[in-house]
DNA sequence: TTCTAATCGAGACGGTACGTCGTGTCTTCTT
DNA sequence: AAGAAGACACGACGTACCGTCTCGATTAGAA
């Protein structure tokens, strides 16, 4: 389930076309009703309702609540900036860009969500890794050339120890934000070179 | 919820007296059926027909699934050990007895199901906290006159990254756990003492 | 599916007991309903929401629409009436209970829906045998000493007739009963008995 | 919706021409897929695929599944045949004209659906009138000076009997046969004339 | 030759019903 | 009082089919 393979299809397709910037909507609608609702108080028939289209159109789309929830994740966190800066501080700022992106706009129950039903589902493993993960993983394995699989590290534990701990408080603070910022300073920078 | 105050009530009182030692079968079969079935695939009905028990029992002990969930966790991770030696040895050792509890035996499933309930039940957010974090917490922290912020802190990234993990993989590897176990080390030792 | 196992079941059953009477009021709302709004228009929703019950609910008690279905049928055409006159005056009058049981009431619908679902599953088919054209074949043939084949012939025409004229004309008038009604006593009586 | 009307359309239209017969493919297909899968089990979709031809323009051409269906019927049981000889063989043959028309090549399980939906739709009840048995009707009736009423009432005695003992018994016998055969006899004969 | 228009294959779409599953509550008899 | 048993209300899931729609591609007669 590739969100480009779907909206940049090549324009030469047989039949009806699909409504255009559907998928768009229906992953904001999914992100915001998830945020408001939470992940298992969301219904697809909510989500159809909310972009005028029929839960049946939503199927044909993606295969299952989970499919899409990932791919309504990949539109938050899948895309990490390109405009950082060199040196320590675009790394401080990746990081930091990866924990706003878990703490904001909602985005917390949807992941949490998902990560759950990942546990079960390999697919859905698969999705996470390849559109989520990975990306911010290439940019700063190659940015700052640094072993992929510290960064995925790093990666696990920012986005594992927030949602941990909203689960533990039911928020996640601004102190939470800046600890586990530091943490993953900490992995990518060596234990020298954090403040 | 407390299993104690459960199953150690005055045993005086009218009535047919409760099964004994039904709570510890029960939380024990949830411990197994969620490892086999995972969190949403075991059914509170699942569970009662594994003890031989029937669904209502379950539901007279505790209020819904996930405080259920919660005291099977409990059983698991609710007790950090008491035999630790004094001084770094010994806090290595605390650490690496999370990282074993949340990999072994089927936990991870279970905590992953719990954890994703709690962030939407304040309820099961205290139950996570009195139960699970606060007494390895308050082990570590008395024991080796840490801050508990910072033990708190240690134990949600051991728990968050390694669930994070399964998530990302579908298991925890030994060296997850060691990767972690460091990470955590980090926190505690300071940035200084960890070889 | 019986209904009588079903209603004068034992009653020392375990658990919560059956909401009492309820078959009955589904199986009215059914006959009512699809009535109304034809057999393909009546959801087993609406059917639930009638009585006040839930969808499972009549699922437990039923496996399928179709089931419901002849069973609401039955409750109308299952029971051939006992205090018939003997002689060819009480043959005269099954019949015309008969004609009257389809014409009535808006049974026409329904049975034709049953029919048309019966003819791709044979459990209905044997529902229809067993619980409608059984009990009227059975009571003629023993009261007046006819071949059940001979009866079971009558009713097929009575039915079967009634129906098509039914989907022929969208009604079926006093003048097609009776007509129908002549050609079932020219059946059983033998040519020369009917005036 | 006549086929004649629409096959033979004026030739002269501007525009691609349709294809050439495929009302008749349409019309065989229809026949033999509603006896293999019955009628609720044969979807457009499946007509379609088998004739190579997009559901869009079967829907061009019929307004509706009944519509096709009541097309579909025409073509087997729309034209009793010409060359029946003068006198009481002549009309038993047409009866068994019919008889074996239902009974033949898988039109039993179309006929049945087709009237069903006949019932709660007047233009598909109009179709089946006008299409099957007003042929029927008119040829019996002017060739051997019958009362149109008789006919029609033999009509649905024939069809509407066998299609019940189909949906009683799951197939129609030829004892079957013979013996609806005989009822619509008598009906047409008078009481005296047959055998 | 170019224009115009009916038809076709293809497939997405809105809507609606189906039958299933799980949670948590309830009602009964039994211990 | 507690238990076993099971019915119950509720609500979401994912599937199937109908009939409609919107494309690009044909294929003719008309201009």
């Amino acid at each position: 389930v590739l969100t480009e393979g779907r909206t940049m299809a090549v324009k030469t397709r047989k039949g009806r076309p699909r409504r255009a910037g559907l998928d768009a909507e229906v992953l904001a609608a999914t992100v915001d009703l998830v945020a408001a609702d939470g992940y298992a108080g969301t219904t697809l028939d909510d989500v159809a309702g909310a972009v005028g289209a029929a839960k049946t159109t939503l199927y044909r789309r993606w295969p299952s609540k989970g499919e899409l929830a990932v791919d309504a994740l990949a539109t938050v966190l899948g895309t990490p900036p390109t405009d950082l800066p060199p040196g320590p501080d675009g790394l401080r700022a990746a990081i930091d860009w990866l924990v706003a992106g878990v703490r904001g706009g909602g985005v917390q129950r949807l992941l949490l969500g998902v990560v759950t039903e990942a546990a079960d589902n390999p697919k859905l493993r698969a999705g996470l890794r390849t559109r989520m993960r990975d990306p911010f993983t290439r940019r700063l394995a190659s940015d700052w050339d640094l072993p992929r699989k510290d960064v995925d590290l790093a990666f696990d534990v920012v986005v594992g120890t927030l949602l941990h701990r909203l689960a533990m408080t039911g928020r996640i603070t601004t102190a939470d934000a800046k600890a586990v910022s530091e943490v993953a300073g900490h992995l990518l920078f060596g234990t020298d070179s954090m403040s």
